[in-house]
RNA sequence: GCGCCCGUAGCUCAACCGGAUAGAGCAACGGCCUUCUAAGCCGUAGGUUACAGGUUCGAGUCCUGUCGGGCGCGCCA
């Protein structure tokens, strides 16, 4: 069935459409009737490439598809374009097509199609710029699951902003995606923690400790502690007498025994609540951290709970079952090899444990289970040797390796007064996130990780990021919000009533007019385009450009000094690129400021 | 050594499943405020897209190799 694609359809369908689309679709049309006469072989399997031209003088959009065609239809492309020019269905939305260079259609809209923007603008509201490309396919975006061991350092604030900027764009685009935090709550890391937690409340409880260098130095674990002795004074403070006698000399080993120690002297029972203080404080930690950082979650997924459900024991079970596992040297192994991983890997541990690997397959299962269509993974890149065998797992278990991507975000690096500042998790010299949003602040840091696509090194530049200046690109956008709503304020201190909805479109007729009113038009396909490649980083090319356009407007015409049907006209203009303004930030998780 | 990611203006980065003359910001230089916020605008300059081949109507983009950088190659997470 054919969508007839006249302007009526876009503009009174609620904002389900893009621009760009409804002109593909115009061209599709264009090329059946070819097809039906003969002219083009039956069913050609090219997709239909219709693109923003890049040129002014190249019309509004344009399409290459007379060149990949004309060798199958044993045509010139010049000549080819020239047919599928004159087949194209009358439409509202188009005034001419030409063909140009070695064959490619420029497209060129009806002014029409421009002038009624600032009215379906203002309609959509919040909305303008989604649609529907999505289907509603349910997407599960799974980012940042750092151990709750520690605060969130900066590295973490890029796959943070990376992650929600994601699953925000492609909930625009139309997909039904939700957000996930996975807990790391099961590991040796964990047990770490609980054990650093213990020995500094038995300093608190008076005992002589010598605290290892391999547990957790940071403060937080004093005031966990702390947490703990107000709560529960001394019930957890056994006969210590022989806690530190004859340990291994490896500090690894030292460690575990340690732990095991502390487990034996606590019991199952006072170990368990000295572990789950330490997690619940520093989950609680993490969450709000990252709200403030305007990153929240639908979800947030216990590591531990698949463990105490069994699900972690079914899936290595059913991995039995299938041969896909082995035993070598006591431990349990799985031929990941048999899926183009470089070797097999350990599942379960000689001494008994699972490894991560065994509940990271047990999660992916899970996730799949829960009826989402598509899983993402947002890893640090350091990450990127697990991927085969994950998704090798999924293989053994029947799924598909499709349906779950990986996406790398690459290292920040940072620096401060032209230094890179060194950074180094054991010895606790890291610049965390919170560290982070309080110097240079939460928009600024935000939009700086949204302007860099996630596979690029980056180099992170705190004295920019945080200079209340030109220079600093996230106030050039806020500036140009801010500005249009000052001319609003202006407005209405002169007392200058004005009714939006009445405004004469025609009247916009200047380059910078078209220009704005050009890119506008764009948001849709931005976030479309934005969304299928998950690459939120163009929205905040995007709006960089808006924000010129709106400066440059802004520069060269009076708005409030203009004569009343053509001041009319302008604000309308304006209102409806603050209004764009508004939604792209949204994306990003900036704010939109209403003066600065 | 093997694997993954990357290499674009002096610096930081874009470039829409391969398209027309590779674009912005910063830094440099020159202009624009008695008028809606100068956190702004306009202009000038800046390139053998690391290098060498290949694929085709067309390559920064795809393939091969070389060089350079990051990361990974544990019964760690």
């Amino acid at each position: 069935m054919q969508v007839s694609a006249g302007p009526q359809l876009f503009f009174t369908v609620p904002g389900f459409l893009v621009m760009r689309n409804e002109v593909c679709q115009l061209l599709s049309d264009a090329l059946a009737s070819l097809v039906s006469q003969g002219v083009v072989p039956s069913a050609p399997d090219v997709p239909v490439q219709v693109e923003r031209a890049r040129k002014a003088g190249h019309g509004d959009f344009a399409s290459n598809l007379a060149m990949v065609l004309a060798k199958r239809a044993g045509l010139k492309p010049r000549d080819l374009a020239e047919q599928l020019c004159a087949q194209l269905p009358p439409s509202g939305l188009l005034s001419r097509a030409e063909v140009a260079g070695p064959g490619f259609i420029n497209l060129f809209l009806a002014p029409d199609a421009y002038q009624r923007l600032p009215d379906e603008i203002r309609a959509r509201g919040e909305s303008y710029g989604t649609s529907d490309v999505g289907a509603r396919q349910r997407v599960m975006v799974e980012f940042v699951s750092a151990n709750p061991t520690g605060p969130l350092h900066v590295g973490h604030g890029r796959g943070a902003a990376y992650g929600d900027a994601l699953a925000r764009v492609l909930c625009a685009a139309g997909y039904d995606a939700v957000s996930e935090y996975y807990i790391n709550d099961a590991g040796r890391q964990m047990d770490i923690l609980a054990l650093s937690v213990w020995l500094r409340y038995l300093e608190l409880c008076g005992e002589a400790i010598t605290f290892p260098g391999a547990a957790y130095q940071g403060d937080y674990v004093f005031d966990i502690a702390a947490t703990l002795h107000r709560e529960e004074a001394e019930q957890y403070r056994p006969d210590t007498g022989t806690l530190f006698d004859s340990l291994p000399d490896n500090d690894d080993q030292a460690l575990d025994a340690l732990i095991s120690r502390c487990q034996e002297l606590l019991g199952e029972a006072g170990f368990s609540r000295v572990h789950r203080l330490a997690r619940d404080t520093l989950v609680e930690d993490i969450r709000a951290d990252l709200a403030r950082f305007g990153v929240k979650y639908q979800t947030w997924y216990s590591e531990r709970s698949l463990i105490d459900s069994g699900a972690v024991q079914r899936a290595v079970d059913e991995l039995k079952q299938g041969d896909f596992l082995y035993q070598r040297d006591d431990a349990w192994w799985f031929r990941s090899s048999d899926f183009s991983d470089e070797k097999d890997r350990v599942v379960l541990r000689a001494n008994g444990n699972h490894t991560y690997f065994a509940t990271d397959i047990a999660y992916h299962r899970d996730k799949l289970a829960r009826g989402f269509d598509h899983i993402i993974n947002i890893w640090g890149a350091d990450h990127h040797g697990y991927i085969k065998r994950v998704k090798a797992s999924l293989s053994a278990l029947g799924l598909e390796q499709e349906d779950l991507t990986v996406l790398l975000v690459q290292f920040a690096v940072l620096y401060r007064g032209g230094q890179k500042v060194a950074m180094s998790t054991r010895s606790g010299e890291f610049v965390t996130l919170r560290e982070l949003r309080e110097e240079v602040g939460r928009d600024a840091a935000r939009f700086f990780y949204a302007l860099r696509k996630p596979d690029q090194h980056m180099d992170f530049d705190l004295d920019l990021a945080k200079s209340q200046s030109s220079d600093n690109p996230v106030y050039y956008v806020q500036y140009a919000h801010a500005r249009i709503c000052s001319v609003f304020r202006q407005l209405e201190e002169k007392g200058i009533a004005v009714k939006l909805a009445d405004a004469d479109h025609s009247l916009l007729v200047e380059s910078r007019e078209m220009d704005l009113l050009q890119k506008l038009s764009r948001y849709p396909e931005v976030i479309e385009a934005a969304a299928r490649s998950y690459e939120p980083h163009q929205v905040a090319y995007y709006l960089r450009e808006l924000a010129n356009d709106f400066h440059t407007y802004y520069n060269a015409h009076p708005f409030i000094a203009a004569k009343p049907q053509l001041r009319l006209a302008r604000l309308s203009l304006i209102d409806a690129t603050r209004q764009v303004l508004a939604n792209a930030l949204a994306l990003l998780g900036v704010t939109a400021p209403q003066r600065m």
